[in-house]
RNA sequence: GCCCAGGUGGCGGAAUGGUAGACGCAGCGGACUUAAAAUCCGUUGGCCGUAAUGGCCGUGGGGGUUCGAGUCCCCCCCUGGGCACCA
């Protein structure tokens, strides 16, 4: 079936072949095949309107290699594509034109999947997903309601990232100094109710199952730095003013406590008003008001000036009765422990600057020994000193008694803080999973069945009224948006589908859960079990689709489930993930969270859903900056593509260097690679189109082209493995050049070459492989065999060094020994002349590598 | 500031502690051609050279371990990434 091309055509064979992938599915995963199943994923894109950009082939076309050399081993392989399609771009562009999202988003997927497809990737096109498609989001739906009915979604009204640019709220993760991370546009903050989803639940979890992924180091350390686990304790002081309250702070240093001299609270601390004196109220409250109106750029800055005021009133060291003087400042924050600090200026850098600042005491009470030579603040090891009965306790068993002794007293007790925050999980926009939820009065939420209820309720005052949340019945979703275009932002903070009210306002049947819309049916007002309620409005971050998607591959059109356990079972979770560094903490952390959810629901049965992780270097431009538009320096695979193919386009991109790392494109060094291809084709197809004459029928007969076949052999396999695939391409090289200095080549040695070959150029391995009289697709044709026999030689070489220095080689039976060796090396005239009046004090020989004469005088 | 990754020819890069620079780009010289393209052959780290199976230097800098270091150890410099008042 191959083309007749008589010269490498790349434009012509590429076609073709891809028509032929097409129409026969060659690479559709079967469920259930007898055979070893193998799932490789790529991280999905987001198909935006600039389509494909060069970084996304090039992850791409490594788990392409690697997909199609599992499938020439005999895997069962599933290599799945889709589309994370929810997101702002989508939604900005159809606030500026008019454009209906959906229609947008339709001509992005199809264009990417065109280019996709134009670079030969062996995707299983029957499992295509769209995070948008509403039979895809009735499952991120059904995940949500399921998070929501345990008590793991709750809605809070906090400050927020607001984007008045953008008007819409930003997580956390989304905003970097200050500015939005889509459009650098400035943010601020602002109290608006949110959904929260309860991540922090699974700190631990996420943080132990680290442990046995194998992912890159950094990612895994950037995870366990995010989730930021801390050891401490929680300590009680009592409030000589308020008899009643506490003051409650974490400290990882308990066995510091007779250093604190002071405490400090933040200014968005409960008791922070109550602990003000009527001497300090002004000085308080214009300090709360300038933090509250700072943004955290400015909280957090650099510059760091520490700021605070004192509000007049103490606290009671537990320890020592000891009454300590109670600031409020805005270094301590409110999402962090308990809001509250004690202060230990001695051995802490920042309590330090601040006592300097503000002229507090600084005694210290940890010695490392020498004083002189360890100078405040000090936090390294060392024995407690100025600290009553613990004075002379090492630091770490001080922490253990402390904290013991408080507990025992009931004025502490040991306790484990996280950075991580629970995720921010709502956005005030109109391109998102609608959530499954109905807002009903507080006289009507008892009236609701358990069923649409969670474990605990979850509600929020709304206008002087308490609204409680239900959810909807599982088989009412998917909620999808209405089909009103609404996408203009409300500009209040609220979702532009709080704009639409008779998509809003339904009736519910507090029994059934069934609704409908509210005006359409006025005759419910009267009957007792139709309830009114409002829908939510809020739609899901862009994150919700992609934290599951892997999943839905195994089982892409199932109407019942999410995954049929069956289909779970065989397929499991991806073997080998590829995909950019960028998402090494959202993405995957969320992931992992929900994974994890789902694992306690019964729906997987692996705790991790990645076990494997890769990630693919940036590319940069030609002039070693960040592609980008405004730079010009943007590579356009449509236009490599049509000058030199996919097969070349995607070998340079793996021929650039180490796939992990990030690398600057050359339009030239394509050439390199292009020849390498067209040299291929000159192997094994002749001038006239007709095979080349020096192909041979039977086995090879040169049995140096025979060493180096295997030697490519078990290069290639080892370096595809292990995703080298640039030193892969190489040594194919070797083997090409070598073979075109032959004038007689083996039939047999040219189909082992296009095996290899063809994982990583597979159209000329699909059509050279048809030429060669193969049958079937290269995709299937087995993998060459290693023979480590014919890469053995009975000599070996042997480097000859004097003092380390090479002084010439020699080929020598691979059994001679150290003398024999020696004797040989000594015959030549070079290495004679270094040892010409030289005393050889020792002789290292290594088997099979070097002879090393050291020599004196 | 803290944590991590990395610094090798003109360029991208290669190298289980064992000939540094594989492979490719670019350059130079040559063959083919009326010419060009394409292709092929040779050459290409620096310095010195009686030009050789020659000598010295050379993997960011400085020390060290070793018969032998790009590779291991210590200190420093630079680049990239992450975190950044998390108590």
């Amino acid at each position: 079936m191959a083309t007749n091309c008589n010269d490498y055509t790349p434009a012509e064979i590429e076609k073709h072949w891809q028509n032929v992938w097409d129409t026969e599915k060659t690479f559709r995963a079967e469920d259930f095949a007898d055979k070893p199943k193998y799932y490789i994923l790529d991280m999905f894109p987001y198909p935006s309107g600039a389509g494909l950009h060069i970084g996304h082939p090039e992850g791409y076309t490594a788990s392409d290699i690697l997909a199609r050399y599992k499938r020439a081993r005999g895997f069962n392989v599933l290599h799945p594509m889709g589309w994370d399609a929810f997101g702002l771009p989508t939604e900005q562009y159809a606030i500026k034109t008019g454009t209906h999202p959906r229609e947008t988003n339709r001509k992005n997927i199809d264009n990417f999947r065109r280019q996709i497809k134009e670079l030969g990737f062996s995707y299983d096109w029957d499992r295509e997903i769209d995070t948008t498609d509403p039979r895809y989001y009735k499952w991120t739906q059904w995940i949500f309601r399921e998070l929501f009915r345990r008590g793991l979604a709750y809605v809070d009204e906090r400050p927020v990232w607001w984007c008045p640019e953008l008007r819409t709220v930003l997580a956390n993760e989304e905003v970097i100094d200050g500015l939005s991370e889509r459009g650098n546009h400035p943010v601020e903050r602002r109290n608006l109710r949110q959904w929260v989803l309860k991540i922090t639940a699974y700190a631990d979890r996420l943080l132990e199952d680290l442990q046995g992924l194998d992912w890159p180091d950094s990612t895994k350390r950037q995870q366990e730095a995010w989730i930021g686990r801390s050891e401490g304790a929680e300590i009680t002081f009592a409030l000589p003013s308020l008899p009643d309250d506490q003051l409650i702070v974490f400290t990882t240093r308990p066995d510091t406590l007779f250093g604190a001299t002071y405490m400090v609270i933040a200014p968005e601390h409960p008791l922070c008003r109550k602990l003000t004196t009527d001497e300090h109220k002004d000085a308080v409250e214009a300090y709360i008001q300038q933090a509250v109106n700072k943004s955290d750029l400015d909280r957090t800055d650099l510059a760091k000036e520490k700021s605070g005021v004192f509000t007049g009133s103490y606290a009671t060291n537990p320890v020592n009765g000891e009454e300590i003087p109670i600031w409020v400042a805005d270094y301590v924050l409110m999402s962090y422990g308990t809001g509250a600090i004690m202060a230990v200026p001695a051995h802490d850098e920042r309590d330090f600057a601040f006592a300097e600042q503000y002229k507090l005491p600084i005694p210290r009470v940890i010695s490392g020994g020498d004083d002189e030579a360890q100078p405040l603040p000090y936090a390294g090891p060392g024995k407690l000193v100025n600290s009553g009965p613990y004075s002379g306790l090492e630091v770490e068993e001080a922490k253990q008694k402390i904290t013991a002794d408080l507990a025992a007293q009931g004025e502490g007790k040991a306790s484990v803080q996280y950075r991580l925050r629970d995720w921010l999980f709502s956005r005030q926009r109109f391109w998102g999973e609608p959530f499954p939820i109905l807002w009903v009065s507080e006289q009507d939420y008892p009236k609701v069945a358990a069923d649409w209820k969670p474990e605990n309720p979850v509600s929020y005052e709304h206008e002087g009224q308490t609204l409680y949340a239900i959810t909807l019945p599982g088989q009412d979703l998917p909620l999808t948006l209405p089909e009103v275009p609404a996408y203009q932002p409300s500009g209040t903070g609220e979702s532009p589908l709080a704009t639409i009210p008779e998509w809003v306002e339904v009736w519910v049947h507090r029994q059934s859960g069934e609704t409908l819309p509210r005006a359409e049916n006025s005759d419910k007002a009267d009957d007792p079990d139709w309830l009114p309620a409002r829908r939510e409005t809020n739609t899901m971050p862009q994150w919700a689709g992609s934290c599951w998607y892997y999943l839905r591959f195994l089982d892409p059109t199932n109407e019942d489930a999410l995954v049929a356990p069956e289909k779970e079972a065989y397929w499991g979770v991806p073997d080998y993930y590829i995909g950019g560094a960028e998402h090494a903490v959202l993405h995957l952390l969320y992931a992992r969270f929900w994974h994890k959810f789902l694992y306690d629901l019964g729906i997987t049965k692996k705790k991790e859903p990645f076990s494997k992780l890769f990630h693919q270097g940036i590319i940069l431009g030609e002039d070693g900056q960040k592609m980008s538009k405004s730079l010009g320096n943007v590579v356009n695979p449509d236009e490599i593509i049509d000058q030199y193919g996919a097969d070349a386009l995607r070998c340079y991109l793996m021929f650039l260097g180490p796939l992990e790392q990030m690398k600057p494109w050359n339009t030239k060094g394509i050439e390199g690679v292009s020849r390498f291809l067209k040299k291929l084709w000159r192997e094994v197809v002749g001038a006239n189109g007709a095979l080349a004459g020096k192909l041979h029928e039977g086995p090879e007969k040169d049995a140096e082209t025979s060493r180096l076949l295997h030697q490519t052999i078990a290069k290639v396999t080892e370096d595809i493995e292990n995703l080298r695939l640039n030193t892969a391409l190489s040594q194919l090289m070797i083997l090409v050049n070598h073979l075109g200095r032959k004038n007689e080549v083996s039939r047999e040695t040219a189909r082992d070459l296009v095996r290899l070959v063809a994982p990583l150029a597979p159209h000329v391995g699909e059509e050279l492989w048809a030429r060669l009289g193969g049958e079937g697709s290269v995709v299937y044709a087995g993998w060459p065999v290693f023979d480590e026999s014919k890469v053995k030689t009975d000599e070996v070489k042997i480097v000859f060094q004097i003092n380390g220095k090479y002084r010439g080689e020699a080929m020598v039976d691979k059994t001679a020994d150290k003398d024999a060796v020696l004797a040989i090396a000594r015959e030549q005239s070079r290495v004679a002349q270094h040892l010409e009046g030289k005393e050889l004090v020792k002789v290292i020989f290594v088997p099979g590598r070097i002879l090393n004469l050291v020599v004196k005088g």
